[in-house]
DNA sequence: TTATTATTTAAGTTGACACTAAATTAAGTG
DNA sequence: CACTTAATTTAGTGTCAACTTAAATAATAA
């Protein structure tokens, strides 16, 4: 799936779908309106990255709804992250340290 | 740049060089001899990494010898980072945030 | 059912890219 | 200089992925 998901997001074209619907909903066409390719062309596209589990469909009658999969993306930046990283490693070891403080001082209260 | 960074990344054998080389330099025919794929290949796939800025050369007799270059690794991540995602973001603001109170008890220290 | 709208699937073309083998460059060493 | 070692560049080939147009599917409305 990681493999997938990488090569899915190769393509800017992609890239600029994954960027449209981050935040709604859109339809094939609609997200076919923001470029200059055929509508085919989006419908391929629409699919790897379905393939790749970045985006999900909901149908609603004639139309398909695309849509960000969060968990999609979390597993791609997980595994990014993991794969080098130092700068992403320190911002999560200090988030590490915040919530061990936070759990500790929950425990305090709890008790 | 990002887009030749993220290009580099696609293909598998360019991510296990990256692993190879992440810890520690080595030469190209070093790292050829992990694959079973012919020197010239390596070495393309290493220009190709060289100018994504992925990589480094640094020259000794004969020898060349390729390193990671961070910086590089942190722009790419720090792109794809910042384009979708939410624990990172979550990290990220935990992370401003502890460094947010790091700098006031400092400024306290030196007043 | 026929038509309409939304979208996908199919078939075929083109260009990019990963590979190979052969030739070339680069830096020593005898 | 000739030779060796390390690596790259060049030239050519095959595969794959992104695109096109045309045909097919899906849901709904007249």
């Amino acid at each position: 799936m990681i493999e997938k998901s990488i090569q899915a997001i190769t393509e800017p074209r992609r890239r600029d779908i994954l960027h449209l619907v981050r935040d709604r909903e859109l339809t094939s066409s609609a997200i076919a309106s923001h470029f200059d390719i055929s509508a085919p062309a989006i419908s391929q596209h629409l699919k790897v990255l379905e393939e790749a589990g970045l985006v999900v469909v909901r149908r609603a009658g004639t139309k398909r709804f695309y849509g960000l999969r969060r968990e999609g993306f979390a597993e791609l930046m997980q595994y990014l992250g993991s794969f080098w990283d130092d700068s992403l490693l320190r911002l999560k070891e200090a988030a590490e340290e915040e919530e061990k403080k936070r759990r500790q001082s929950d425990d305090i209260h709890q008790q």
